[in-house]
DNA sequence: CCTCTTTCTGAAAGCGATTACAAGGGTTCA
DNA sequence: TGAACCCTTGTAATCGCTTTCAGAAAGAGG
């Protein structure tokens, strides 16, 4: 079932088959007519593949994302996507779970799919692949990894303003001995959380604690990184988390040990996902405005009327503190 | 960059250079070496549109869902994914958002990629899209929606087992003003799901009376049709959910009233998904086997060894009661 | 009725791979 | 030494579409 055979049909060449197709709008109506009843009566769909390789182009935009389960990379995917549509384009998302070898898989697969555009928003990138991307030539956006390049856009978290800002919140109610919870990436933005935990506790002197734990970035993670915190030994009144979905993990956690939240332990989250305020008690944690990182890469990536795919550009954001339940005065 | 390219740099023809990249083992490995090295050395990613052009196979299964952001369809997808992986395959994915026009666009997307197989997971399906994926001749699994035929299999849940078990735990606890929520999609499971509600109390008598309201499918939409159903005057003992997600957003606006769950209303999930267990109160909920459903649609989608994709098979899934806190006596 | 534009349509050359078929170069063996 | 093979590599057709360029059809004007 190809141009062909609809040419046949409607008595006309597949150059005007492909006219009608495209919507160029020189075909006479009529002959548009015949085309159309043609594609109908034969039930066919271009084939896609054949398309972008004749044309060259692509219209899609690939989007490479750790872990879809947390709604943090929903948000952006979907607002992404959004934005994408609007302009005419679709989006192919791929996810990594955190993987290396999906990763890699997964911009090998966008390289050779010829995307338009791509964005990258995952904690794990080596430098080689960043290269391999860079040589594509593919007008990419990275969020949180990745240096500058001819082709590369960058937006990124100021993490360290926003773990500041939750360690001062926090040490202002009282509070010496923190936990910190993470996921899994052995480098990048979660060990940037980490180091910036541990550097700015360290500005307090040696009256503050600390002690970390490590699992998979899902409730069950968030979790049993609890369960390692807690049972360490070490007890800590208050355990600031990577982001939202593990700090659920973790309340579920203080909640089956009878540890009341906020009065036995201060407990906060990062991203400020929707779920922060369904839960009980609700999270204290910081805003990363998703759709912004969303449509700001939509922007970067599609080349608006005139001006080429932008090419490099910068952009941080600073988290913003949200006070909620789930933080209280140290106990005494 | 193309295999020309690639050819003329190690100094060999076109259809070596597709060997090498095949792994066709004929080639001699000082050459597939010398090939090899082009390769990396012009950073060539073979061009994947103009691979399944002319290999005419495509190894990309599809999946098309409503709702990524319900782990639901999260879980289903993760499951599929992996064990197409294992089989050598990747997945598209297409989320609808319970959009028509985005559910026909996406299947047009998918017949024109010429995906080896479609897996529809949807709530939203007209019969004529149906047809139109029928006369693809792509191998396709339903999800609760459609008919089978020679390409078709259909995965289905016993939905109205599932309601009435859940229906009997809270008739058996005395509750009889029942509230349901759930969200909009004009036709197939939902209303299905409303209407096995429906006539599952109709068993019982007019001593039960009931109320339905509906949104969109989010911890926000769970919140607001729960306001819909508690400002409208009737004051169900007990609200009944399409699904987990939805039942935490009504657990929030219930907590927002002071209405204590189970005490003062219970409340039931559907779906059993990891959330059911991180909230607080846990959910009474419907166990759902989705990593069944993903590895059951892999399984039909891709042709095992020796035999082509599974012609049309039916499966029906039967839901399981899964009682935790949510649910209690009714209160007097 | 004929010529000149203006529209519309068709023929054919790619796009970048795969793959059937053919051919070249060594070995082996009589 | 030459025939018969095997192993490797190359030639060229093909996949289904887009697009340029040129030619045919249709109006316009005299």
């Amino acid at each position: 079932m190809n141009l062909e055979a609809v040419a046949k049909r409607a008595g006309v060449s597949t150059a005007t088959v492909s006219r009608v197709l495209n919507n160029v709008d020189v075909v006479k109506s009529v002959t548009r007519d015949r085309v159309m009843k043609a594609i109908a009566d034969l039930n066919y769909h271009p084939n896609l593949h054949a398309r972008s390789l004749a044309g060259g182009k692509s219209r899609t935009l690939g989007m490479i994302l750790s872990n879809m389960e947390n709604s943090f990379f929903f948000d952006i995917y979907r607002t992404l996507e959004a934005e994408a549509n609007f302009r005419g384009y679709d989006v192919l998302v791929i996810n990594t779970h955190y993987r290396p070898e999906h990763l890699a898989r997964g911009v090998r697969l966008m390289i050779g799919r010829r995307v338009a555009g791509l964005a990258v928003v995952v904690s794990e990138m080596d430098d080689e692949l960043i290269g391999e991307i860079e040589r594509s030539r593919i007008p990419t956006v990275f969020y949180d990894v990745g240096t500058p390049g001819p082709h590369i856009s960058n937006i990124r978290v100021h993490y360290r303003s926003g773990i500041e800002q939750v360690v001062n919140h926090l040490h202002g109610l009282g509070h010496r001995r923190f936990g910190f919870v993470g996921h899994h990436s052995a480098l990048g933005p979660t060990s940037e959380r980490e180091r910036a935990f541990v550097e700015t506790l360290a500005q307090y002197g040696p009256s503050v604690g600390y002690a970390t734990a490590a699992d998979e970035d899902r409730l069950d993670g968030g979790r049993s990184a609890a369960q390692k915190l807690l049972d360490s030994g070490f007890s800590p009144t208050a355990i600031i988390c990577v982001n939202d979905l593990m700090a659920v993990g973790v309340l579920r956690e203080l909640r089956e040990r009878k540890l009341r939240v906020p009065e036995d332990v201060s407990v906060t989250g990062f991203d400020n996902v929707k779920l922060s305020e369904y839960c009980s008690p609700q999270l204290t944690t910081l805003h990363i405005p998703r759709d912004r990182i969303g449509s700001l890469a939509a922007e970067l990536l599609v080349p608006t009327e005139g001006k080429s795919a932008l090419a490099h550009a910068e952009v941080t954001i600073e988290p913003e503190l949200v006070v909620r339940e789930s933080t209280g005065p140290a106990p005494s």
